[in-house]
DNA sequence: GAAAATGTTGATTG
DNA sequence: CCAATCAACATTTT
């Protein structure tokens, strides 16, 4: 979980399940990584009414009205549940509406984020990166390619697995050097974050209706570790970037 | 039972 | 200063 599809289809499963109700009451089990104490996050959500989740980026936003902004980062683990009868594994913070519903945000590695108050970001967010904004990004850089897509500071959103699959689609190696691959290939990587993205955005909803669960990843085209061969028939590589697994082919061409 | 797993941060090394 | 690597986080899945 926890790439910019997922987290865009789960903002709008939010907003429509949970936009316009009243926060009753939040439950804060796991405090480690919030940025104020419980005490005050109570204090300034608590009857409030939820006006719109967002995404930026790989964070979620909970809007509780002008400077009542929850954000969200799930990070490795984290996922959103919806209540029901069990109460939740490993929940980190509980959110109780008026009229019974609610869901939470849980995450057995405890290292979920919730930030009030988030400070605004100006980092483009993969889906609103233009092509000037991405030309001017590689140029010059002697760092891979595929370091650079997930690298949060230059470009928000992308993670291991979406990095492979839109170079992949772009048909550039994750070794190549940002600053060497030619415009044309610039475009092309342009055109493929786009529809990579948009596409899984489009399969998640699709898959998960009105669901919050679940974590579809059966469309990846070379990022998985069972997978042998693309769709293609291409031969799928594997190796090491940066400490996180690879997977690509030897069609992708390598600029260096 | 070992290894890897969608992410980030901070320390460290070149 | 920049780039790259690694460990750490806690548990499940392969």
């Amino acid at each position: 979980m926890a790439e910019l599809p997922d987290l865009e289809v789960f903002s709008r499963i939010l907003n429509r399940r949970y936009s316009g109700k009243t926060l009753e009451k939040i439950d804060v089990e796991v405090a480690g990584k919030l940025n104020v104490t419980a005490k005050k996050l109570k204090e300034s959500l608590e009857g409030h009414q939820l006006s719109e989740v967002k995404r930026s980026g790989k964070t979620l936003q909970f809007h509780f009205g002008r400077d009542r902004i929850l954000g969200l980062h799930l990070m490795l683990r984290g996922e959103l549940v919806a209540l029901g009868e069990k109460p939740p594994k490993f929940p980190v913070l509980i959110f109780h509406f008026k009229g019974g519903k609610g869901f939470a945000v849980t995450d057995m590695q405890k290292q979920a984020t919730p930030t009030l108050g988030p400070p605004v970001n100006e980092v483009p967010d993969a889906l609103e990166l233009d092509y000037p904004v991405l030309k001017k990004l590689l140029e010059g850089k002697k760092t891979t390619i595929k370091t650079l897509l997930m690298d949060q500071k230059k470009v928000r959103g992308i993670g291991n697995s979406y990095g492979d699959e839109i170079l992949y689609h772009a048909g550039i190696s994750p070794f190549s050097i940002a600053g060497k691959i030619p415009d044309e290939y610039v475009k092309k990587l342009h055109k493929s974050i786009h529809s990579v993205l948009e596409t899984a955005i489009k399969k998640i909803e699709k898959e998960n209706g009105d669901e919050l669960t679940g974590e579809l990843r059966d469309f990846m085209q070379v990022h998985s570790a069972k997978l042998k061969q693309t769709p293609k028939g291409e031969e799928i590589l594997s190796e090491k970037i940066g400490g996180r697994t690879s997977y690509y082919t030897k069609s992708q061409e390598l600029f260096h």
